[in-house]
DNA sequence: CTGTTAGCGCGTTCAT
DNA sequence: ATGAACGCGCTAACAG
């Protein structure tokens, strides 16, 4: 079955490869009769179009390249699955480079040259094969300048940041804010945060949100009540543990992620602290497990697909090379579940 | 910053453009100061080569398509994983199309007719970018025979089936036998089991799984033990709760996957029953709330990350034509948690 | 052995 | 509606 182009179906039809392309394309216009003619035959011959030679020839290839740090890390595929949606929609397609960097250099993120080769053979790779656009999906929001260089070629970055490109982030301070918010408005006041690494612009973020609450709402100000965690499981159990040995005791907690919950839960089930009968716990990432354990915890989602799609309109816009407007930080909303208990009468 | 293609280097370098190519590709021996200068003047350039040229030419993409039926469900993310590792690793390259299926149809896969257009448009979209061949993955493991024609073009499925082409799957009636061993080395002989929807085939292997152990043991059989629950949290939840009204309750539970464990141990913790003192359990799919819940879940592992990457040895060789010995169903894993306690004195 | 010329792959598009 | 040049790199054939 050897492949069949456009010339084979001039040939059958009669006609000019030229008249062919035109019909195919809509190019120009084509007498009807002719139009039907080559159209028949296209169906005959099962003809499949080569858009490796249209792009030769067109310049444009459709295509985006897409740089996940991590498939596998939580926050990705619901970003390229934002990716997807716009690509669908405008018939682009999308070369996905996977650097696996969990697997590669575990949690060492902070050591940019350990995984630099990586990046830079995938971007390399891209511009070979005539990306018209980089995403580069991080799996930690931090700030990567320097990693990349795409010579020119546009790039958005998400769920992560560089000095001087585009990127798309969340809302942190407005989600810390809202989750106070909420907090307060079921009669909170003595309300703890466990933060993520004080290095991360996150977690700062997210404590100017927490602050700012304090201060509007007039609450007090315990610094007891402010715990340092680094993102993991145990640090969660510890910053809990040290909460309750507090002669006064927090009636909730904030906790800067999921994963420092489950650990805050196995401390306060231990000391036989119930949730949220006796505290409340309102988490962050709205990760797949929160919904599963008991208590199911409220937590604030983060906008991953709609980062994906932003990131998606931004670049495409660049690409044409209009100027855009757009929202570089997507909202987070607030998943309400079974952690947080009313204080109110 | 007009490209700069291979025959701007030829003339900056005195030379022509084969000659160019020559040293680019190794393709034959020039001589060495000659490949020096012409190195020197790529260098200077900052030349990239074009691959859809190349491709035009040598009519290889090296690309394979990749269509997930929804990426962020979550055996998709390591499968594709493990694509990536074979693609970095041989230099290929993934376009990646995600159906959205989960979003677009919810749970009805069962209506093949629901999605087949989706499924048509992006073998049609991957056939015109020259795709050298086509990964398929599923979301749920069932057969789609008829919901795809790739008009000749290699085609792998995994994490589903068809009745005609190749399929990489894990083993599942090695996986719930090898559960229930690791149940009756703990001393349990009333062992339930909560299987999936009896018209899918991996429930239906399990429970060869489980029946062989019972007869290969000679554990008692008891047919009020085995229960049909639909792979949905609630009717794990009301499965559980039917065994426990038993005259005689089983000491473990076998359940086919992680969500209907979680309706399982809400229905025990109602009942007061505690897990794993009162009651054992084994899960499967090892997801990763299951890590995460208390007790943590003592549950089979899927290979996933080995699907993936099988899928690519496979398919390479088949586009290479080669006659393929191969593991189609690489083993599931035991992840021993906490969820299951020893009678053994 | 080293280097050059020219045609090709497949579809688009301009000038006729 | 058509012929032919073109996009970019590869490679067969040929020359020195």
């Amino acid at each position: 079955m050897t492949r069949v182009g456009i010339k084979d179906i001039a040939k059958k039809a009669n006609v000019s490869t030229a008249t062919v392309s035109y019909v195919l394309n809509g190019t120009r216009n084509v007498r009807p009769k002719t139009k039907e003619r080559v159209l028949k035959v296209i169906e005959e011959l099962n003809y499949t179009p080569n858009d490796v030679a249209k792009s030769l020839k067109s310049q444009r290839t459709n295509i985006i390249g897409v740089i996940a740090e991590d498939v596998t890390v939580f926050n990705v595929p619901e970003i390229i699955d934002g990716i997807n949606e716009y690509a669908d929609r405008y018939d682009m397609h999308i070369l996905l480079t996977n650097l696996r960097l969990h697997k590669r250099v575990g949690h060492n993120y902070g050591n940019i040259d350990a995984y630099k080769k990586y990046a830079t053979n995938a971007v390399t790779d891209l511009l070979s094969k005539q990306v018209e656009g980089i995403i580069y999906i991080g799996v930690h929001p931090r700030d990567i300048t320097g990693l990349i260089d795409t010579r020119g070629k546009p790039i958005v970055y998400t769920y992560c940041y560089t000095d001087s490109d585009i990127s798309i982030q969340y809302n942190n301070e407005q989600a810390s804010f809202d989750a106070m918010k909420y907090l307060i408005a079921n009669g909170h006041q003595r309300i703890a945060i466990i933060s993520g690494l004080m290095d991360s612009l996150p977690s700062r973020l997210r404590f100017n949100g927490y602050y700012r609450a304090i201060t509007e709402f007039q609450l007090p100000f315990d610094p007891q009540f402010i715990k340092v965690g680094d993102w993991g499981l145990e640090s969660g159990y510890l910053m809990t543990k040290e909460l309750l040995q507090l002669p006064q005791r927090p009636t909730a907690i904030l906790i800067m992620n999921d994963i420092m919950v489950i650990g805050a839960m196995r401390a306060l089930y231990e000391a036989g602290v119930a949730i949220p009968k006796d505290i409340s716990i309102v988490g962050f990432d709205n990760r797949e497990f929160s919904d599963y354990v008991n208590p199911r915890i409220t937590t604030m989602d983060l906008p991953l697909h709609q980062m994906g799609y932003s990131s998606m309109e931004v670049l495409t816009s660049v690409i044409k090379g209009e100027a855009v407007e757009f929202d570089r930080s997507p909202t987070c909303t607030l998943i309400e579940r079974d952690s947080v208990a009313s204080l109110l009468p």
